[in-house]
DNA sequence: GACCATACTTAAGGAGGAGTAGGTTGTCAA
DNA sequence: TTGACAACCTACTCCTCCTTAAGTATGGTC
C-alpha cells in the first residue's frame, strides 16, 4: 500500500526526506509504479492528506453531534480525537508537524486547514453563548479561537506522539483543562480584559 | 547584514526554498563570502535562531520577574512577547513555522525547543501552587503544560504574522482568554476530570 | 613602479532526487 | 508454440543547490 509507506516515511523524515524511491521501495515496488497511481510527489503527499483530514474531520463530528451537555461532547470529541492519534500516529505527524516552511507543500497544507477552520468556526457560530468568546460578528474572534484550539490540539498530539508511554486519559485530561475550562468560563462572559491589569 | 537577509528569506520560504545564493544576494554578495562567516547553511540557521532564542528568553524572563502577582507577570510577559513578535515578524516565523519535518534542521529546533521548555519548567516549578497542576514531582504534567502554552503562543504569533492589522491587545486577550483563565482555575484546584462525564 | 593582502567574483564539482524511456518478465488466448 | 498485453524494473536525463577552487580588482607598502 503506498499511501501507508508514504504516510510512515513522510512523518519520519519530513516531506523533502522521504524520497520518491525510499517510498517505493518500502511499498515493495519501483519509483514509476509510484506514477502510475499519482501524477507527482506533491499530489500523492495531497491524497493522503486529504484522507487522514477526511478521517478526523468524521471523527469529530460523529462525537460533537448530539444533545448532551457541550462540556461532555467536547470531552468526547477530544477523547476520540486522540484515540485516532493513538491509531494513526503517522498520520498525526503527517498532519500537524506542519510542513509549514516548505514553499512546495505549504499551499497543500494551508487548504486543508482553512477547510477544518471553516467547519469549526461553524460548530462554534451554531453553540449559544458563543458570542460571550468574539461578539456576534466576529471573524477575527472566532477564528483566533480556532487557532488556539488548533494550537494546544496539535501540539498536544505532536508530544504525545513522542511519548507513547502516556496514557490516553492523562492527554484528554490536559487538553479539556487547558480549553474547555478556560472557554467554559469565557461561555459564560467570565474574560480576562487588559483593564485588570 | 547577512543574518537579516537570512531571517526574511528563511521565514518567507522556508529553509529549503531559500538557497544560499538567494541569501547571497540580498545581503549585496555572492555565495563564498557567507561561507567565510559561517561554516555551512546549516550553522548560520542554528546561529539565527539562538539569536531570536535568546533574545525572546531574556524578554520573557525579563517580565516575568517580580513580586507582583502571578496574572500581572504573566499578562505583561504575554504583551512583551507578542510585542517581540511584532518587532520581528521573520524572527517569528522562522521560530515557530516549525521546519520540523526536515531531517536537517529538525535537530537545530529540538536542541532550542528543549532549552525553552527548561526555562519555562523552571518557572512553572518555582510558582506555588503549581502542584495542582501537575502533582509535586510529575514531569509529564509539567511536560504538556509547556507544550500547551508552546502551543497557543506559537500558533497565535503565526496567525498573527498573517493578520497584522489585528491590534496587539486582542491577540494578548486572547491569549490570556486561553491560557490564564484555564490556568488559574487548576491552580485553584479546580480541575476537570473525566469522571465528570 | 613592483609586491602583496584583502575582499570579492565567476564558474565548476559533485551529490541527491524527481520524473521518464525503453527493455524484460510473466500470463493468457489462440 | 507463439503472439499480444500488462506489469514492472533498471538505468538514464535533467535540474537544483551546497560547497569550493581558481581567478580578479583595490588599496596600502617598500
Amino acid at each position: 500500500m503506498i499511501v501507508a509507506a508514504a504516510s510512515e516515511l513522510f512523518a519520519a523524515r519530513g516531506y523533502r526526506g522521504a524520497s520518491v524511491e525510499a517510498i517505493a521501495r518500502r511499498s515493495g515496488i519501483s519509483p514509476p509504479v509510484v506514477y502510475e497511481h499519482f501524477p507527482s510527489k506533491v499530489e500523492l503527499y495531497r491524497e493522503l492528506l486529504e484522507r487522514h483530514f477526511a478521517e478526523l474531520r468524521a471523527v469529530w463530528s460523529r462525537n460533537l453531534a448530539g444533545d448532551d451537555p457541550l462540556a461532555e461532547r467536547i470531552a468526547r470529541s477530544c477523547d476520540a480525537w486522540f484515540a485516532y492519534v493513538e491509531a494513526h500516529p503517522f498520520a498525526a505527524r503527517v498532519l500537524f508537524r506542519d510542513g509549514a516552511g516548505d514553499p512546495e507543500i505549504e499551499p497543500v497544507h494551508r487548504e486543508v486547514a482553512e477547510r477544518s477552520k471553516a467547519a469549526v468556526m461553524r460548530l462554534f457560530v451554531a453553540e449559544p453563548g458563543a458570542e460571550n468568546v468574539a461578539g456576534p460578528a466576529d471573524a477575527e474572534g472566532l477564528e483566533m479561537a480556532w487557532v488556539v484550539l488548533r494550537g494546544v490540539l496539535q501540539g498536544l498530539a505532536v508530544w504525545w506522539s513522542e511519548h507513547p508511554a502516556v496514557p490516553r486519559e492523562r492527554v484528554v485530561a490536559m487538553a479539556m483543562n487547558s480549553l474547555w475550562i478556560g472557554l467554559e468560563r469565557v461561555h459564560r462572559g467570565d474574560v480576562w480584559a487588559p483593564s485588570s491589569r
